[in-house]
RNA sequence: GGAGAGGUGUCAGAGUGGUCGAUUGUGCAGUCCUGGAAAGACUGUCUGCGUCAAAAGCGCAGCGAGGGUUCGAAUCCCUCCCUCUCCGCCA
């Protein structure tokens, strides 16, 4: 959500930094109910201060019993009148916050013009590409491996889920424990939040209510699937007033994650890339708006390390204008590389949304100076996404005769198990 | 799911329908006192919106949410939500 009086006072600017978005936003709407609100509410609030006055002289005792009566009947005229402007404030509110709610963050000004992905650029590169002639595919390698289990995925639910089998389902496993062990010791205190969440977690985060298509919710209960962790970790400290000297404040949690919009664009339909449910390990922070640009580069960061202890050949791109998600003002992508796609594919997305989710949530801080309460800045990033991060792993350290190695940095979570065979046993 | 209790300011906890943004205690900040601290004394200490260049000031709103009664509601009535306790059912 937008700071109402950044509008207000830099219309232009503002607009301008939509522009560089898709989708051609304008903000002359929400300045038009924002200046009739504010009349209206300046109408309302004359007429309950007249309220007030007269309620006051009902107080001070003895009144005339014909002044009385008048007062009655003005204050009954004085209600009538409220009451129509009580009904186009209350329309004008519904408005303001509808627009306001459906307003995407402004783009940072170091994001670069672009219209979609094909404009984000490289910023940074680590590891070499591993040289495998004729490389398979995950899906390949990891049903004759018997990791995955396709077809009774979608038995079970339907398409785009899958059965992690055996090996498949302890790398998951020891997948989400180095990750959240690597983190913990760097600072990012572990939580485990509930999966389902009520609609103002959602709207917090900036999923809702623009996006309300794009997730599970339950049939009965006003509660959806979190499509990522970081909506009940972001929601964490929601209407809370944070001390500054607590921030910045580290959280990783797992999750799994449920997604519906993960099948239309048709893209990835076989393999274990691109699925309803899938796990991830996220990354949060909470700071100081002071803070958040450096904080971004740390949290970035700390995801890259990630891969790097996994031995996975990546590299850094930053999201064009026109790529940026809903809620962000400026975004890193993580992208692993797959050798049978013979291309990077996200496996990360590092997120600074300034100060965009903290009004939505009401996230704030009481300065130290003891001065009133301020928003805060929130951050997030996957660190990793596990699913895909096990698909990496298949296709990287694949051998010639259709054995998978184990990463070193996995063989404390492996049980000792170094290398996947096709003859394992079931 | 059944029965009961309750939702007020950092927390605890008052509140005959008007004098309540709200007693008091506690916490916090400042001043005094002290060699220093504790204790004690005093003062201050909620948030949002509007007005204003800004601050002060002023106005409006807020006692779980939404309605109703009334000249006037934290206080009365209705609906909903949430929390707690006991029972049941379970992991």
């Amino acid at each position: 959500m937008l700071d109402l009086k950044l509008v207000r006072d830099k219309q232009e600017e503002v607009e301008a930094a939509l522009a560089r978005r898709n989708g051609g936003f304008s903000v002359t709407e929400l300045i038009e109910v924002d200046v009739a609100l504010r009349k209206v509410q300046g109408d309302w609030e004359r007429l309950n201060q007249r309220t007030n006055e007269i309620t006051e002289l009902f107080k001070s005792g003895k009144l005339p019993a014909a002044e009385m009566s008048a007062l009655r009947e003005e204050t009954k005229s004085v209600k009538q009148t409220r009451e129509t402007l009580e009904a186009s404030k209350a329309e004008l509110e519904e408005r303001l916050s509808k627009i306001r709610l459906s307003i995407p963050n402004i783009p940072d000004p170091s994001v670069p013009d672009g219209t979609d992905e094909t404009c984000n650029t490289q910023v940074s590169q680590w590891g070499t590409v591993p040289a495998i002639a004729n490389p398979k595919h995950h899906y390949e390698l990891g049903s004759n491996l018997n990791v995955f289990d396709f077809t009774r995925g979608v038995k079970l639910a339907e398409s785009r889920f899958t059965v992690l089998m055996e090996m498949g389902a302890k790398i998951e496993r020891a997948l989400m424990n180095f990750m959240l062990d690597s983190h913990s010791r760097r600072g990012y205190h572990e939580v485990f939040p509930p999966i389902l969440v009520n609609r103002q977690c959602m709207m917090g985060t900036g999923q809702l209510p623009k996006f309300e298509g794009d997730f599970y919710k339950c049939a009965d209960d006003e509660l959806y699937l979190v499509p990522t962790a970081e909506v009940p970790v972001t929601n964490l400290y929601r209407d809370e007033v944070l001390e500054e000297q607590d921030l910045p404040v580290y959280h990783c949690a797992y999750t799994p994650n449920f997604r519906r919009e993960a099948g239309s664009a048709g893209k990835d339909t076989r393999g274990y890339i691109r699925q309803h449910q899938f796990n991830k390990v996220e990354l949060v922070k909470f700071c100081l708006p002071e803070h958040s640009n450096e904080e971004h580069e740390k949290l970035t960061r700390d995801a890259e390390l990630i891969l790097e202890a996994l031995e996975l050949p990546y590299r850094r791109v930053i999201l064009c204008a026109g790529d940026l998600g809903f809620s962000a003002q400026k975004c890193y992508d993580l992208e692993v590389w797959f050798p049978a796609q013979d291309k990077y594919r996200e496996i990360s997305s590092c997120s600074n949304f300034g100060d965009f989710q903290a009004r939505r949530a009401n996230l704030r801080y009481r300065p130290a100076d003891g001065g009133k309460p301020r928003y805060l800045h929130t951050l997030n990033g996957s660190g990793l996404a596990i699913g895909r991060t096990l698909a990496a792993i298949l296709e990287n350290y694949q051998q010639p005769d259709g054995s998978v190695r184990m990463p070193d940095a996995l063989a404390p979570y492996l049980n000792g198990v170094t290398l996947l065979t096709p003859s394992q046993p079931k």
